[in-house]
DNA sequence: AGCACGCCGACT
DNA sequence: GTCGGCGTGCTC
């Protein structure tokens, strides 16, 4: 009886696809890991072996060969293997999927699994020693030029000589006098920055971790801004490798990864990797292979770095672990952070959350003791905090969004020749058009959504899926010429700011100011080169850049965020506040923010005014369980694609009232219809379902799950957005 | 998903 | 007749 292989084939489909061995006159010996080529329907395409198994529940006659085996050495290791199959249950994902998903571009499609080693010459001393008295023209040539360049020339760089190198540097490495080696392997000069002392609070979060570098353990870096989180990384870090094992540092951005980078360089006596969806795939399958194989011993990246396989596993980092960016949030939807979590649980290492505000779920695990707090919470030297206040502006007639109290504290800053940076995290100019004569709204075809008017193109757009028109001339509705946009966003802000403050040299960032311009660096020159006066922007002001002469933080509109049906909005409005609040102002001289709200006694901006993010933290906490609700949510996100014979909403009701049935706590939010798609005639709805703790939800859609596909009607696709569950 | 099959109404 | 839009089923 033949084996069966079991493969992971990328498809839509959950499971994995049964086939036959190769036809081949040798047995060929299946090692799970590696890539074949397999028929599939009418074409053929790339899998990942899973394993063998002596039978299948797939009628033997459609069993097919196995065309080919791809690789000698598996590209994923057992434990790799173990995470594919955790992901894809746990986020209800096609196997296939996720296993192409860790793999970059180039190994997807079965190209050969090849490291690309630089090459490079050095002179040897007994090398440098025969110079005076080497006869021979060209071998002396050779040495000569690799003295002038200090001993060591990329074999790259030798084309231009006009003749073949390539003889001559092998007669010269028979004797002794240089030696062909590959880059990267060079012993690494040491160290440029000498590590600093580190201050009591980080030498004890060091203290606290280091007992545990041998064994799975999880911790919660929170080390507010300035607080040198990355010194406590860096210090593990190179104990870590001191053992010769591997670290692997996940970042929420592209953006942030250069100069990290640069950082860890300059400490680390190893060179660092990098992985992230901006290197091309050549850069990308390089670095995945060398990191698989052990070669780069630290590796930096963003989400998808978190499936590199490692060769000699010693610790993860995940760096601003609150960042949203780490959800994935289309295609195979996971969270790499949670992936990070049991990554490192299979691998039997630790993982460090590092973060100056992090997401309540992780300050939950922290307290329910599955993860070590470790806290950082005084400023590096002697940094004070940035002061926080509230504005109330009921009643205020407002001007470009600020109340008569907050200009008048611009108009001082700007007086006093300070920066004063305002932060509305509402892009376009007015985020609803209504008619005025009959009420009708803007709102978007394809979703739940109001369109946002963009005065300066003429358009509407929806921010959720892109959908855009021209704005009308009159109502659609009545035919009224009286249009008005309502509430404020950046756009409009702007040309109000300009009217208000018109000596003031106003600059505005957000994504479409960014993407028009093309660059945001132009801008941060001029603001630290005291060009700017006022600097008006959205979330992008909060990552990256550090502005020292901004002595004022306005937040026009705090309670965009903490009145919003989004629930995870407040905290992700506290976490922006005190991201933008620490990019301002210098370590002598901190900033001073004025937060605006229609609430000023709102509990959870109470908090984050009294002692900052952890109280704020402290009391959302609190909030959800006197509500009696899961200390933080567990959403599934069920998307209905339907055709004429139901509608997608009324399929959904049928699939709410079904997963109500199954757990009568559930909180069911929708359905609602969602965007959609490409070929007319058909739509699509969503459904959010709030879990709770005492059944962990991906439990219950494995229940649920099946038994959609039994209720009468319309074919359903579906995708689940599993956020964040019970990790274990 | 992406593709082929097959059903039906609308045309040269 | 047959073209093509769209519902449906299948991929080991």
């Amino acid at each position: 009886m033949k084996p069966i292989w079991k493969i992971a084939v990328p498809a839509p489909v959950a499971t994995c696809f049964d086939y036959l061995p190769p036809d081949s006159p040798i047995p060929i010996s299946p090692r799970p890991g590696c890539r074949v080529r397999v028929p599939f329907g009418r074409t053929t395409r790339i899998g990942i072996l899973l394993r063998t198994d002596s039978d299948s529940a797939v009628d033997p006659r459609r069993l097919r060969p196995v065309l080919e085996v791809l690789d000698t050495e598996p590209l994923f290791g057992a434990d790799d293997l173990r995470l594919l199959e955790w992901a894809s249950r746990y986020y209800h994902h096609p196997i296939g999927e996720v296993a192409a998903g860790a793999l970059p571009t180039p190994l997807r499609q079965g190209r050969a699994a090849r490291i690309k080693y630089e090459r490079q010459l050095r002179l040897t001393p007994s090398g440098r020693e025969a110079l005076a008295t080497l006869k021979a023209p060209r071998q002396a040539a050779l040495l000569r030029l690799l003295q002038r360049q200090g001993g060591v020339v990329k074999t790259d760089a030798l084309g231009g000589l006009g003749w073949n190198w390539r003889p001559v540097a092998k007669a010269l490495a028979e004797k002794g006098f240089l030696r062909l080696e590959n880059t990267g392997n060079e012993p690494t000069a040491t160290p440029s920055d000498p590590p600093p002392s580190l201050n009591p609070d980080q030498r004890r979060a060091v203290e606290s971790i280091a007992p545990h570098l041998e064994r799975f353990a999880a911790f919660l870096l929170e080390g507010v801004t300035g607080s040198g989180k990355t010194e406590v990384y860096l210090d593990l870090i190179e104990r870590i490798l001191a053992q010769k094992r591997q670290v692997l540092v996940l970042l929420p951005e592209i953006a942030l990864t250069p100069q990290l980078k640069q950082r860890f360089e300059r400490r680390l006596p190893v060179p660092v990797g990098i992985y992230h969806s901006g290197l091309s795939d050549g850069e990308r399958t390089q670095a995945w292979l060398k990191f698989r194989r052990g070669e780069i011993p630290l590796l930096l990246g963003t989400r998808s770095a978190v499936f590199v396989p490692m060769a000699r596993p010693g610790l993860i980092v995940v760096d601003e672990e609150h960042d949203p960016s780490f959800k994935q949030q289309e295609g195979f939807r996971f969270s790499a952070r949670d992936v990070a979590v049991i990554r490192a649980r299979i691998l039997g290492i630790p993982v460090i959350l590092g973060s100056a505000t992090p997401s309540l779920e992780s300050l939950h695990n922290a307290r329910s003791g599955r993860y070590h707090h470790l806290r950082l919470p005084r400023r590096a030297g002697n940094a004070r905090p940035p002061r926080l206040h509230l504005q109330d502006i009921r009643r205020q007639k407002l001007c470009a969004g600020l109340a008569p109290a907050t200009c008048k504290r611009i108009e001082a800053t700007l007086a006093r020749g300070e920066q004063v940076l305002l932060f509305l995290n509402r892009r376009g100019f007015a985020p609803t058009l209504m008619c005025h004569d009959c009420g009708w709204v803007a709102d978007c075809r394809r979703c739940d959504t109001r369109l946002v008017v963009h005065r300066r193109d003429g358009r509407l757009r929806c921010h959720h899926c892109g959908h855009e028109r021209a704005i009308p001339d009159t109502c659609p509705a009545c035919g009224s010429g009286s249009l008005l946009p309502l509430g404020q966003g950046t756009e409009r802000v702007e040309a109000e700011l300009s009217e208000r403050f018109p000596g003031a040299r106003l600059a505005r960032i957000d994504r479409d100011v960014v993407r028009r311009k093309g660059n945001l660096e132009t801008v941060v020159e001029q603001i630290h080169a005291g060009e700017i006066d006022i600097l008006l922007g959205t979330q992008m002001l909060a990552k990256g850049h550090h502005f020292p002469d901004v002595t004022l933080v306005v937040v026009l509109d705090a309670d965009a965020g903490f009145y919003s049906v989004d629930f995870r909005a407040p905290e992700r409005m506290a976490q922006l506040i005190v991201q933008v609040a620490g990019r301002a102002g210098r370590a002598d001289k901190p900033g001073r923010v004025i937060i605006q709200t229609r609430h000023p006694d709102h509990p959870l901006l109470a908090a984050l005014l009294g002692s900052g993010y952890p109280d704020f933290a402290a009391q959302a906490l609190e909030e959800r369980r006197q509500a009696h609700l899961p200390p933080f949510s567990h959403q599934a996100l069920i998307r209905a694609e339907a055709h004429r014979l139901q509608s997608p909403l009324a399929f959904l009701e049928q699939v709410a009232s079904l997963a109500k049935r199954l757990d009568p706590q559930l909180q069911i939010l929708g359905p609602v219809p969602a965007p959609m798609p490409k070929r007319a005639g058909r739509h699509r709805a969503q459904l959010l379902i709030q879990g709770d703790r005492r059944e962990p939800l991906h439990r219950l859609l494995d229940r649920l799950l099946p038994r959609i596909g039994e209720l009468p009607g319309a074919r359903v696709r579906w995708s689940l957005d599993v956020d964040p569950l019970d990790l274990y």
